[in-house]
DNA sequence: TGAATTAGCACCAAAACAGTGCGGTATCGA
DNA sequence: TCGATACCGCACTGTTTTGGTGCTAATTCA
């Protein structure tokens, strides 16, 4: 299906609230807890998820008390594509281009397909797209003042 | 997941073949026998898949022998999008945004989602991508100049 | 010490997906 | 008319993916 998985979304969720507490409060942790006293998000799956994203280098964390997850890097080089990729690997849109989704012995059309050249053209199309996409152009635009004080009206 | 389904690869092979040889017959049906020939698919699987086309009106059918399927329409005003809607429903790219997916109660995160507004945005963006890609644009170059004739026939 | 928080691992139930069976109906050709 | 061909419709099954959970260990701060 073309759709985000459910983790996706929740890491997007997560990475929006993260984002938004570093633009007032810069350095702080936010913890798994905070997301999901804010978001009816159930806290163990968000934890999953924000785990997933630590091992991509798009947050970094802290255990312990006072503990949580920042962002790793600023908001305009967080890309969407990255966030999917690091949730349910790049996008293959077929089945071949997917290197994780050969396990299943690979495609019986694969040799006679017709389609795969012209598909994988939209499929770099949509990645270009994705990429193209910042986290922080998903921010609410208050925040996203509140994180360029200098520039506050740029984007 | 982000990838389009094996049916919706079927429908593309099946839809470029019936293209294929619309360019060089025009007015003559392909059965899904053809298309299974030539590619390894299951026929029952093609057969589904053409049925689901033929309710959206991208296909004609027509029963009995010298039966089989024709491009209702020209190929260039066949698009991805309505390929993919025809046979995975509208690209929701979100839960919420599915018609159909409403019906496991909904999202319980709608009414604060930080997330909705903006992954619309893109939702529409890649809509305007499947949108744009025409089926014409699937087919090779070649595809008015040669078909090879009934070289290979029964099974 | 002890409470809070992430990390790691395995595990489960439900849904979607890929594929199939069988009988019916329309159509063409002999 | 008859029979072969090919689509039509519904329901059904096995497999994969997804969404979600349990528990324990490691880390950090008060
Ligand atoms: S070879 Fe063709 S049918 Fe097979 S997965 Fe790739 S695009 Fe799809
Ligand atoms: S409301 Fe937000 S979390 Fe829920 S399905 Fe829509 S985008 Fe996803």
């Amino acid at each position: 299906m073309l759709q985000l998985t459910k983790r996706t979304e929740y890491g997007l969720i997560a990475l929006v609230h993260i984002a938004e507490r570093g633009a007032v409060d810069a350095g702080a942790f936010v913890s798994a807890r905070d997301i999901c006293d804010r978001y009816p998000i159930p806290r163990r799956l968000v934890a999953e998820v924000l785990k997933a994203l630590q091992k991509n280098d798009l947050v970094e964390s802290q255990r312990g008390p006072t503990g949580g997850y920042v962002l790793a890097r600023s908001p305009e080089s967080i890309t969407l594509g990255q966030i999917v990729t690091a949730l349910e690997g790049a996008p293959p849109l077929t089945s071949c281009e997917s290197p994780i989704l050969l396990k299943s012995g690979g495609c019986e059309v694969h040799s006679v397909c017709p389609i795969r050249s012209p598909v994988h053209r939209v499929r770099e199309q949509l990645w270009g797209l994705l990429e193209h996409t910042s986290l922080r152009s998903l921010l609410p635009p208050a925040t996203q003042a509140h994180y360029a004080p200098r520039a506050a009206h740029a984007r």
